[in-house]
DNA sequence: CGGCGTCGTGCAAACGTTTGCACTACTTTT
DNA sequence: AAAAGTAGTGCAAACGTTTGCACGACGCCG
């Protein structure tokens, strides 16, 4: 007696067909009261779980979302990932969490897996995928949303923060606070994010009448690590053209800017000033407190959830955009004319 | 033909039987290498995937391993993930991950719902629930392991930090540093780990023959917010018993306490001493960098994963005790004499 | 009293796999 | 040349559900 119950075993004690116990565990209509409530009995001391591999296969669809995410060590995602937690609880759905480590192949792969196991849908975060995606999404069958990323295609939808518009928005504040000369630490080069971000950047500079400089498009990735190394990037600077401002790809990078520069006895935001993108928790602790560009995540994930039900419900549906604005905290120094 | 192709499909093209297909591309031995070859040609061509929903059914185990958190947003949590990550990913294994807010209640319903996909095992990580699991968990017939709590029971194993000697490490640093009056800031009450901690607070005060107050225990619940009050707490200390150094329950506190502290103009280490636990990536760029007592969080993950995998081949296991070290950075000060 | 709903229940098929067993057609051994 | 083995394949059952359909009993209406 160490299996699991099954619903034939409810049925042999209660004395009635299989057929009957599904229905009355599913407070399904023609059950009459007695028997349901016997059977519920029944089921609940012998502690029956329904075997949702067999309710699966056979309805052909499972309460399951699948969620893709390069990493879950990455505060940006966990954060997103939250938003997905609270929404899908809601709303009775459970989750196939599987990390790719970044690796584009590996996104592959999970995607099938979890198409295997007849997940409902998809949420894929700031997938890193550039191409080849869509003969596999079209083979899917099931609807697939996008996080901060950009894919078409048949069940295809999105849902991404404007990052365009939150670099221009980054840039714009530290034209307005005087600055001219201003550099771009970037991000993942594949991801999409990045592009959008930094386009947002030029944009601002061009509408300000500034010059935009290549020379200050600092490679990144990303990571605390990247941030250290901007600063070195910049104390390597000729003094005559140092930027007086940077513009992150990220908080995580701000932070190890952050972090570096006072380890080198550079004082933020008196020599340099730094802003930064996603507004993590920590962004309100560092010291000093960055300046950032909001990224509404917990809404991503909730507006991901809300929209991939809503193409099970099959009403119609259109990609959602997310603005974040402006979080002025002390990592920016107004310059002087 | 929108439907995903099934095994019966490639029957039908190859001209075979089902059976035949189900070997070929398992790979099983006495299958032609002609016909293997031919079958899986077409599976390919057709993007064949298997349900692993019916495949869970007739085998009655799948190589899903079932991951239940409290959150996902919390960074300890995050980096534990990466290990369970890694290390199933690395055995072919995937993982279905719940998250319960810190409810027991969900916790209890989420172990179930697991157990409703025929995982091969559960690994819970800083489980919440006192009591009333024994009973869940011996129909489960499954194994589980915990991480950071201790539960016993049949099928049932542990990780776990050594929490204990991890306090008793943190307190003992600062007493050999001068300190004769240290607070404890703790954590979430349910848990374990912040009993342990505590414990071991505790046991290096009355070693070093220093008197044990209770008025030195903060309540907390390992939040950055928690962090914030402990230092309010402290400022409202009359001055001729305010104690000289922190011991925070984690790192996150310990940061909030940190961030609080510059913004009331109190100078950490100069005024205050403050030592955390888990070792963050974050507590290595705070300001002033955090002194922290390291969890092996990643090696908490892989190591629960490699215990699960033991049980599950029927190896002889024990449970896995980690110990780490102390970090010292700058977050303490020495006291003269 | 015959016809007709309605209510509660059971039968059986179906979902997509895996796997023990049986079967055929060879090949090898005695 | 008969017996025995082997390689390759198919049949059918099983896993635990859900669900369309059929069936019997009962009450009601005409």
């Amino acid at each position: 007696m160490s299996q699991r119950p099954s619903i034939k075993d409810i049925a042999r004690i209660a004395g009635v067909s299989p057929s009957t116990v599904s229905r009355a565990l599913a407070d399904s209509s023609r059950i009459s009261e007695a028997t349901r409530q016997r059977i519920q009995t029944i089921a609940r001391e012998l502690a029956y779980t329904p075997s949702l591999a067999a309710r699966a296969l056979v309805t052909g669809a499972s309460p399951i979302i699948g969620v893709v995410a390069p990493s879950l060590a990455d505060p940006y995602i966990a954060s997103v990932m939250r938003g997905l937690e609270e929404a899908s609880h809601r709303r009775g759905y459970q989750r196939l969490v599987a990390s790719t480590q970044g690796d584009p192949e590996q996104e592959l792969a999970m995607v099938q897996m979890l198409a295997g196991h007849n997940v409902a849908g998809l949420i894929v975060l700031s997938s890193r995928v550039a191409e080849g995606y869509a003969s596999l999404l079209e083979r899917l069958s099931m609807p697939v949303i996008f996080v901060n990323s950009l894919h078409v295609g048949e069940q295809v939808y999105n849902v991404m923060t404007d990052n365009e518009y939150g670099g221009w928005l980054a840039t714009q504040h530290l034209i307005r606070q005087g600055h001219a000369r201003i550099a771009y630490l970037g991000g993942p080069w594949r991801g999409r994010s990045h592009a959008a971000r930094a386009a947002g950047y030029r944009r601002a500079i061009e509408e300000a009448g500034l010059s935009f400089d290549p020379a200050c498009l600092i490679p990144g990735d990303g990571s605390i690590q990247a941030g250290r190394e901007a600063l070195h990037w910049w104390l390597n600077q000729p003094e005559c053209q140092r930027p007086t401002a940077i513009f992150c790809y990220n908080d995580l990078s701000a932070l190890g800017l952050l972090a570096e520069a006072y380890q080198q006895g550079v004082v933020i935001p008196d020599h340099l000033s730094v802003v930064g993108f996603d507004n993590l928790p920590m962004a309100a602790i560092s010291i000093p407190p960055l300046t950032t560009v909001e990224q509404r995540t917990k809404e991503l994930g909730s507006q991901a959830i809300a929209l991939l039900l809503a193409v099970l419900e099959e009403k119609p549906v259109t990609d959602v955009i997310l603005r974040g604005e402006l979080v002025v905290r002390a990592s920016v120094r107004r310059l002087e004319e």
